[in-house]
DNA sequence: GGCTTTGGTGTAATTTAATTACATCAAATC
DNA sequence: GATTTGATGTAATTAAATTACACCAAAGCC
């Protein structure tokens, strides 16, 4: 485990002068390990062996080598803590919170995801007659990404962002067609109804949204991320960012079980875009 | 660049006796940072002073600090390296690997990009008449999550991934206006167009593009990411998650800088959703 | 309720480590 | 061959961390 974990995990155990430390570190985690044992004292209001004897009680030989395994710590990427962005954070305080619990969802969605899942929704896509994809909201964009990336493997796709296009082709939709639903919550009614209405014209439909929510219940097919929202502003983030990577990751499956053969017409849809581009070596800086 | 990296790479500048040090710490690294400047003087058979110039060489504040950094280089070898996805890659195995290699170049994105233009981006944003976002191909959904989240701030937004609407709306753009401009590489043409003509017009262009590219050159203001790209299977996927997180950062920035009034009519945007959706208690399980 | 003990905390002394200043030596240049 | 430059080591200095010890507060005991 390493130390910043350490500390959180271990907060109860620390005495309230040891708490006072901790606090500090884990605010200013780079600050920490360029700061002298007297300095770190002097911002936590503590005396200096107070820190020393903290260093020692999460296992390390004082407060030198705590610095280097702190050090480690904060090299490991980030502290996936889920910090929440707040009323008075700067420009780079915000910053590094929302990468950071960007990051965090992600670490989690990777934990959460059911590879079993993943593996029979690949198949199902890769079978498909005809792929749709069908979000609204913040979820559009999402499904507009989807597009773009199964367009590429000319198979045929189509996504909606509008209700009564969606209903149309739900309801055109047949056997062997492929009805992809993305919602974060799972609980917008008229998604909802695009489901079940592609279902009934027996399409195969999966659901890219909360499990146990009404959506994933008339889902053939559920891929859920549970990712904790950090809903303070009022705007889905980090879901919608776990929801790309799972279209990255089944777009991916789609290719690789297509094997090789196929990946070369991916490559001319990459070439033809050229023409409508300044060529690296046009642009000389 | 990694400190261990470094020490390779300026081998060549290093005198005999810096070179006998930088041997010894290549050899055994982890042994390095447990050790005292003494000891490490000794196993290099060099004298102390030597020590600490070699670690002043490579920019660090001196034997402790260098310490410090070798930690984090040692650290940063496992955890989320790029890993290439491969041809016989199963299920588990990809999947892993790009939540990894988001995660990695989520990390790389946060280390390179630079917090005043983020600034000054926001304080353009929020002084703004009018925000437009511009993208095509995969950064059109980019472009369109862009819209979602400002359109919720109750200001005049647009997004268009028709050349031909962004070309009307970039000659319709005037002074206070703000445009946009969504490309990972920064070599369409069109789009390159488009920010020139928003410019001419008197409007400021954002760019979230590669620094040194085309369309870069046409901004007023430039937000580079630098993410390491993988290629291989010909769609931009770690990149556009970048773009995306970057808008997450804009939009929290401009709900900071607006203040708490603001706020609460986010709020009233998200309670306007209630009467499209289930509710949680409607729905048990 | 007062006494004792235990655990936590700070002060000051000590030790250890790192850095600086300076002297010396080697190699390169004139 | 002399001189200068740069590299290196020795010794002194400074800075940092640790230890020893004293004190205080809270919990347990008589």
């Amino acid at each position: 485990m390493n130390v910043l974990e350490k500390i959180v995990n271990s907060v109860n155990s620390f005495s309230k002068s040891e708490r006072k430390v901790a606090d500090v570190i884990l605010a200013n985690p780079q600050t920490t390990i360029h700061s002298s044992i007297a300095a770190l004292a002097k911002m936590a209001d503590v005396s200096e062996p107070t820190v020393n004897r903290f260093c020692r009680r999460l296992d390390t030989k004082g407060f030198p080598d705590f610095k280097l395994h702190l050090a480690q710590s904060l090299a490991n990427g980030t502290p996936y803590v889920n910090r929440h962005v707040e009323e008075d954070d700067g420009p780079e305080a915000y910053t590094a919170k929302i990468f950071e619990s960007t990051m965090a969802a992600l670490d989690a969605a990777r934990q959460n995801v059911d590879i079993q899942t993943i593996n029979r929704a690949v198949d199902v896509l890769t079978q498909a007659k005809k792929i749709s994809f069908f979000g609204l909201g913040a979820s559009a964009s999402v499904a507009h990404d989807a597009q773009n990336k199964f367009f590429r493997f000319n198979v045929p796709v189509v996504c909606f962002d509008d209700i009564v296009m969606q209903r149309m082709s739900a309801i055109n939709s047949s056997e062997g067609d492929v009805v992809v639903c993305i919602s974060h919550t799972g609980r917008t009614k008229n998604l909802c109804d695009i489901a079940a209405i592609a279902r009934e014209n027996d399409a195969t439909v999966i659901g890219i949204t909360a499990y146990d929510s009404p959506l994933a219940k008339e889902c053939t097919l559920v891929l859920s991320l549970d990712v904790p929202e950090d809903t303070d502003m009022y705007m889905p983030m980090a879901s919608r960012v776990a929801q790309l990577v799972l279209i990255d990751i089944l777009a991916t499956g789609f290719t690789l079980r297509r094997g090789t053969k196929f990946r070369e017409n991916l490559k001319k849809v990459k070439d033809s875009l050229r023409g409508s581009r300044f060529d690296k070596k046009d642009f000389a800086g």
